[in-house]
DNA sequence: TCCGTTGTTGAGTCATCGCTCAACAAATGA
DNA sequence: TCATTTGTTGAGCGATGACTCAACAACGGA
């Protein structure tokens, strides 16, 4: 896949001049999990470079700078399954309870996953950061801050709806829902397994309006 | 100076040669905050220096290396109100359910107060570490993991009292406090208000046992 | 065939990182 | 008074950070 058009299975515009030699998408997905693993500022261009088999100067012609290369990979991320199940459960589930049950479970689930560094990347790879990258720190806060208010539209529509009653608080419930879904990152990546994620998940669900 | 027994109000043993010309705890405080507000890594030490108004080589010379300035700077959190509020809600309510209450309401208060950095120093110095500084991660990465553990005990504790039902998860719920606990220190880093997060207090306590 | 374009290579830029050292300054004990 | 001890100072160490540049290599178009 690719961001618009990149060197993607579907190709891009022909290129004059010497073709690359390195998978595009490739040293993509390696950028991806590095900086899932060890976050932005952690995780050297050295690093990647070396991880991806190309010299820095190819990175650079390839992906602009180390703030490009991260923005990419975090649509990346985003549009991997690992990282849109909360998009896809909100748009595919039919009611509100049924989508934020799926997200807990997912999350539980996914973030707890050997096959792939823990937690998720958009939550955790920015944390800590130098005055001179706060941009990147500001742009995934403002990711995960637009999550918060997909949540509260969801919810909203559901107040609409009649599923739930006028009366619920839809900005408290997308914040605690938010807040629960970082907390599962963060437990998993100091080592909770998919098991306990899951039951923290169960729980998490109780405060739906009306209860258990 | 001294690692166990500080020059912490109660002064320490006399000192022969040149006296401290900076009062360490205040020097301590300043790296609280620094810390507290970027992490380990992005708090530079030429940063701890200036904001204290000290040499690189006064700082060495009083607390050894970044790393042991941060283990202490840990301990002072931990000791201040701030970094304290869950030990001692634990300590003092008579009931699991009153402690866990007062946390999560404490939790929303303090994490949010405008008057220090935002979050927990905790749960948020160190989640993006290079390799080298990789022991500093896991030091607070236990520190959270106790942190769970001391939740478990308490619930234990209320399972023999009688105050939960013996088929309570107390693993699972000792996991789902501290994700919500944490999820709460993200969710003031990244701009919620102290009345936002009191509300997701309270919807948090509705996994009680019992329900609401 | 030769030109223009693009990518790779290896060396190297400058800034900053954590940290140290020799010289000097200020205290105590004899 | 003077030796000892401890702290401060200013300069600077070696390593690593992100990033760049000139030379060379591989392609398409004319």
């Amino acid at each position: 896949m690719g961001i618009s058009g990149y060197s993607c299975g579907m190709s891009e515009a022909r290129t004059r001049g010497r073709p690359r030699t390195f998978d595009r998408d490739a040293a993509l997905a390696t950028a991806v999990r590095l900086f899932w693993e060890r976050g932005f500022e952690a995780t050297s261009v050295g690093e990647l470079t070396t991880a991806m088999g190309i010299r820095p100067a190819s990175l650079y012609a390839a992906f602009g700078d180390k703030k490009a290369l991260f923005r990419e990979a975090v649509e990346v991320y985003g549009r991997s399954p690992v990282g849109a199940f909360v998009a896809e459960a909100l748009a595919e589930e039919e009611t509100a309870r049924g989508a934020f049950a799926r997200i807990l479970r997912d999350a539980a689930r996914i973030y707890a996953d050997p096959s792939h560094p823990a937690g998720c990347l958009a939550i955790s790879a920015a944390t800590n950061v130098t005055a001179q990258d706060a941009e990147v720190a500001a742009f995934l806060r403002d990711v995960r801050n637009a999550g918060v208010a997909a949540f509260e539209d969801r919810l909203n529509r559901a107040k609409k709806d009649g599923e739930l009653p006028a009366e619920a608080d839809a900005p408290a419930l997308a914040s605690y829902f938010t807040a629960v879904v970082q907390g599962l990152s963060q437990r998993a990546r100091d080592g909770a397994t998919a098991e306990e994620l899951a039951r923290v998940a169960e729980l998490a669900l109780a405060a739906w309006p009306g209860g258990r």
